[in-house]
DNA sequence: TGTATCTTAAACATTA
DNA sequence: ATAATGTTTAAGATAC
């Protein structure tokens, strides 16, 4: 039919189509393609910029454009461009999570991940460590260096205690305050992986490369530091005269001091009581069944060593307590490796307090009252439920990514269980733009691009978002605002593993999309043409997408119960181990930083409208309770659907996906870049 | 139920 | 001639 060429035809096009569209598009098509004819304008040269140069100017860029975004289109300063249009050789997709950049899935990303389910618990499992690995990797460097300081700040002090037999007492004191908040950071940490071990959710491997603590863990034990351990630990019960010595270890107190001042004490005297097992001075606690002692003790537990990293197999306690004592003395690494726990915990909290304050603020804005609904997760139940059908399964993902913490909840997610962290985030995901729940599943937080950004990239999880989100964040997020159809394919290779593989369907897709959409208007250049996005078109859009329909809402809300119980440890260990580096990741990342508030823009235009109407439900009640069944759909499970490129979800389990879609490599797909 | 949106697939045209 | 790029059409699915 269309004869007419290249880009005239568009807008000729656009009156063909609508009336072939059979309706469906009239709207959109009607008007839009009109502006398409105005894509002529700017003629604009390309320059190959660097992916690198792309990421580093995107921050601008962004924030450029949600200034500019009213204007929109004519900023092109026509002075570079992105890319060539030539082909660039197919690259491939560099994407091991470890070799990335040292950033980490946020809490966000974990959430996404368990929404979606498509992962499988060893691919989380994986992901986990990886990230965990990267993090550490990087705090462990800085950290050997300060613990080599303080070490001999400490050795020195030790000296001249010798001389002074009351600074000695000093010294001793300190070294008792200083083994005290280290157990407190192994406390935590321990209790933290015990229960996201016993959820069965987080699973050491033996021998998993990615664990940097692993090598940290071996060999050491200076002898004088032992006896010093010993020393201090027998001589000193009078706990309450230390724990001022921070000199070494002010980290542990200004965690534990900032946001879980109830929690020390928690914390602290299990400790206590774990310590004296330490300290092979307690037969009482010897005399314990193994059972209880693995069950009592946050480092021993299925017969292994849960050392951060460690994972030595001990047949019996008893074993376990001659291995941690000589293999976990106090030394420069077991110092370090507390010390890492330490920042970890820290960032934790840090970030729970940020996560707090942002669910309030949310909440504020969102009229919810913050009733913290302590909705009993019952996660085996509710897994099951889900697990049911695979709409169910994909009910979980729909709920947004939402902070694992509540205003009440614990402040270290470490020590709890699934049931603490809980569904009372739901509220935090507010007005959720969803689509295509069922089969796609996506709640479009756009908010979240961003900051799952990492998590996307790594995982073959296919996003959230509608291709049309995608090619805009795409063409905003370049220092022109235009890109090339090849850069909007590389861009999507780039940001979504998901997109690594059935290249001709996602980019057929784009294609199409780009066509389609009035939004988008392709710019003749010298070298070829460009596409860039008419903010005013997509704006238009929105509203239409997101419509505040109280059963949306409903529907968020049962679908958030669904997931979160299921992946309530999983969420909150994920968030620890990103967390740290969540922080890293947005500050040092500037892409991430704008994509957010790019998308975020958009995603506030859309919640607007859902907003008002909540009132179906209940927010004090438990989400899960409270919508529970709703949406959920009995669909048998097809497999062909499955792979299509966006329709990831099926089953958490099973995706056919991760099963057999591994064809994409030979997709020749042109990523090129970086 | 009808309309709108989105995705996927595919045919076809144009261009490099 | 081929691949990349664009445009359309069509159909299925979901949301409103």
């Amino acid at each position: 039919m269309m004869q007419e060429s290249g880009t005239e035809t568009k807008s000729n096009g656009s009156a063909i189509q609508n009336g072939s569209s059979g309706g469906n598009h009239l709207l959109e098509c009607g008007s839009l393609r009109e502006g398409r004819s105005n894509g002529e304008a700017p003629a604009v040269d390309v320059g190959a910029a660097d992916l690198a140069h792309v990421q580093q100017q995107q921050a601008l860029q962004v924030a450029r454009q949600l200034l500019l975004q009213q204007q929109q289109q004519q900023q092109v300063s026509g002075l570079k461009s992105p890319k060539r249009n030539d082909k660039q050789p197919a690259l491939q997709v560099p994407v091991s999570v470890a070799m990335m950049t040292p950033q980490v899935i946020t809490p966000q990303q974990m959430q996404q991940i368990l929404q979606q389910q498509v992962l499988s618990p060893q691919q989380l499992q994986v992901l986990l460590q990886q990230q965990q690995a990267l993090m550490l990797q990087q705090q462990l460097q800085e950290f050997y260096k300060k613990q080599q300081e303080q070490l001999q700040l400490q050795l020195l002090q030790q000296q001249h205690a010798g001389k002074q037999p009351k600074e000695q007492q000093q010294v001793a004191t300190q070294q008792l305050a200083f083994q005290q908040q280290l157990l407190q950071m192994q406390q935590l940490q321990q209790q933290h992986l015990l229960s996201l071990q016993r959820q069965g959710l987080l699973t050491i491997q033996p021998g998993q490369p990615a664990l940097p603590l692993q090598p940290l863990a071996q060999g050491m034990i200076p002898a004088e530091l032992q006896q010093l351990w010993k020393e201090v630990t027998s001589a000193h019960t009078a706990e309450e005269t230390t724990g001022n010595n921070h000199s070494s270890l002010d980290l542990t107190t200004t965690c534990v001091s900032s946001s879980a001042p109830s929690k020390t004490s928690l914390i602290m005297n299990p400790h206590a009581s774990t310590n004296g097992q330490l300290s092979v001075h307690t037969p009482k606690r010897e005399s314990l069944s193994h059972e209880e002692h693995s069950h009592s003790h946050p480092l021993y537990g299925h017969g292994v060593c849960k050392w951060p990293g460690c994972e030595a197999v001990c047949e019996d306690f008893q074993s376990f307590l001659k291995h941690l004592n000589s293999e976990h003395a106090l030394d420069d690494r077991s110092t370090a490796q507390c010390r890492v726990q330490m920042q970890v915990v820290q960032q934790l909290e840090l970030q729970l307090a940020k996560d707090k304050e942002r669910l309030q603020a949310m909440m504020t804005h969102l009229h919810v009252k913050s009733t913290e609904p302590k909705a009993a997760p019952q996660p085996l139940n509710l897994v099951s439920s889900v697990t049911l059908s695979k709409s169910a399964s994909e009910a979980s993902p729909q709920s947004l990514p939402h902070t694992p913490t509540t205003p009440t909840a614990p402040i270290t997610p470490v020590t709890q269980g699934p049931s603490v962290i809980t569904t009372t985030s739901m509220h935090t995901v507010g007005p959720i733009r969803r689509r295509y729940s069922d089969k796609y599943n996506v709640p479009i937080s756009s908010a979240d691009i961003a900051q799952n950004q990492e998590f996307y990239k790594n995982a073959e999880v296919r996003p959230p978002f509608t291709y049309a989100s995608l090619i805009r964040q795409a063409i905003l997020e370049s220092p022109e605002k235009q890109l090339t159809l090849n850069e909007i394919y590389n861009w999507f290779t780039r940001m979504f593993a998901y997109f690594r593989r059935n290249a001709a369907t996602w980019k057929n897709a784009v294609r199409h999309n780009l066509s389609l959409h009035k939004c988008f208007v392709r710019v003749e250049n010298v070298k070829g043409a460009v596409w860039t996005v008419d903010e005013v078109e997509f704006q238009k859009r929105r509203p239409q997408k997101i419509s505040g329909n109280p059963s949306l809402i409903k529907n968020m809300q049962s679908s958030h119960a669904y997931c979160t119980p299921l992946n309530a440890a999983l969420q909150a260990s994920m968030a620890e181990n990103s967390i740290p580096l969540y922080t890293t990741a947005s500050m040092g990342n500037p892409t991430l930083g704008n994509l957010a508030s790019a998308i975020r823009e958009e995603l506030n235009g859309a919640m607007e409208h859902t907003n008002s109407n909540e009132s179906d439900s209940s927010p004090g009640r438990s989400p899960m309770q409270a919508v529970h069944p709703v949406h959920v759909k009995e669909e048998p499970l097809d497999p062909e659907e499955a792979e299509g490129p966006l329709s990831l979800v099926t089953t958490a389990n099973h995706s056919p996906d991760f099963d057999h879609d591994r064809d994409y490599e030979d997709e020749p797909v042109n990523e090129d870049m970086e």
